[in-house]
DNA sequence: CTCATTTTTGACATATTCCTCATTTTTCTT
DNA sequence: AAGAAAAATGAGGAATATGTCAAAAATGAG
């Protein structure tokens, strides 16, 4: 077993002592399994099998697949948003901010599937989870209203209407697809109210340079 | 157990012969249970305490799960957008139709909240369920575009778009108020490309008999 | 290198769920 | 109402998961 692609916390963790580091190959584990069986059908004894280690080990580092669930997912909403908003720091045009947001996360998604996959499972479960991911999200948004771009309520509906439309992008085009990519980023501006060809334009020019299609 | 508001399928089999009746009240358990403890969280013994049976009783009917499921969106998704379609018999113009379509949906969600949770768990499960979700919805889709009122292209990624904006309402609002029906309904019609005030016109022309706020 | 400390191990007791089937009970036709 | 056919029952074997813990192994500070 433990033949991911990626090694998200055991990067994190190198040079720590042994403790992190099994800590961060149960993280590693859990991303792929909760990813491919979903976090209902996984099994504690998948995950110490997909991490190398002795079914025991599991509960020296958790009480329960919820808790393992709560630090993969935080971790990675933290990662993620911590890196697409740190290349993002010099945009301050709403709409190029958001269409850039979201066609970075869904790059993100076609490079690592399970990332946002498990992270968007934290989302509907784990409450801080989701509060740690509408955040930035929310900031933009109302940006946007000021600016006199975004013609809509921004409430809590709307986050999540916003934050479902990524999700249905990762569950209808697995292999993540520019074009997926781009009619994913108009429609979230047509959502926050630009008209078809607004959204058409404003995500050509924000993506001109990720995208080609 | 068994003290469900609801009673769908055991209605429809009122009269019929005791194996219609059992396989009904099985049907309607699994309606319950599905919604309560989610697909994957319910066990067969849960069913059938719900449905007052013994747990042999199960095996007499389905082999597994999955049959349950299968039979019991689909029947949900034919109940459900077969009332509605009738109700808009002789509703032409595509937004309306879109609008009400909506509204007519979320407002049986507010009276039977776990029609509407089955019927979305099992429309992203189950092959069969998703295609009898989606037809009448493309067939209205694709009519506005025909009548020049919706702007966008409908290919699959459109129409999962639209079903996951009705699935974030049920799971934002669970009493799903009127504003959140009213606000969903907009979503909706923003998202084929219609603008913010357009769509509030629309929502608030086809709608002002089923709402109020 | 040594050895106290930390970490891992995996067998096992407990618990849960699945599914079968011989038997009992109910249905419903005549 | 009788009785053959249909349906329901639930105890129990097989399979799978969970969580514990005494013993073994690995670690890393001095």
């Amino acid at each position: 077993m433990n033949s991911s692609a990626h090694q998200l916390f055991r990067q994190q963790t190198i040079g720590k002592k042994k403790r992190e580091r099994t800590r961060g190959a149960l993280l590693d584990s859990a991303i792929s399994v909760f990813a491919n069986k979903g976090y209902e059908g996984t099994r504690i004894s998948d995950i110490t099998a997909h991490a190398d280690v002795a079914n025991g080990t599991f509960y020296n580092y958790y009480q329960d697949k919820d808790q393992l669930l709560h630090d993969v997912a935080l971790g990675l909403a933290v990662e993620i948003t911590g890196r697409i908003n740190e290349e993002m720091s010099d945009v301050t045009h709403a709409p190029t901010r958001v269409a850039l947001a979201t066609a970075k996360l869904l790059r993100t998604s076609r490079k690592e599937p399970e990332w946002l996959d498990v992270l968007l499972q934290g989302a509907f479960i784990v409450p801080e989870v989701q509060s740690a991911t509408i955040q930035y999200l929310r900031q933009d948004l109302e940006m946007g209203v000021d600016q006199g771009e975004f013609n809509v309520d921004i409430d809590l509906l709307l986050v999540n209407q916003f934050i479902s439309l990524i999700r249905v992008a990762a569950l209808v085009d697995p292999t993540m697809s520019d074009e997926t990519i781009k009619s994913t980023c108009e429609a979230v501006l047509r959502l926050v109210g630009m008209s078809t060809a607004n959204a058409k334009n404003q995500v050509a020019a924000a993506c001109e340079s990720l995208l080609e299609a």
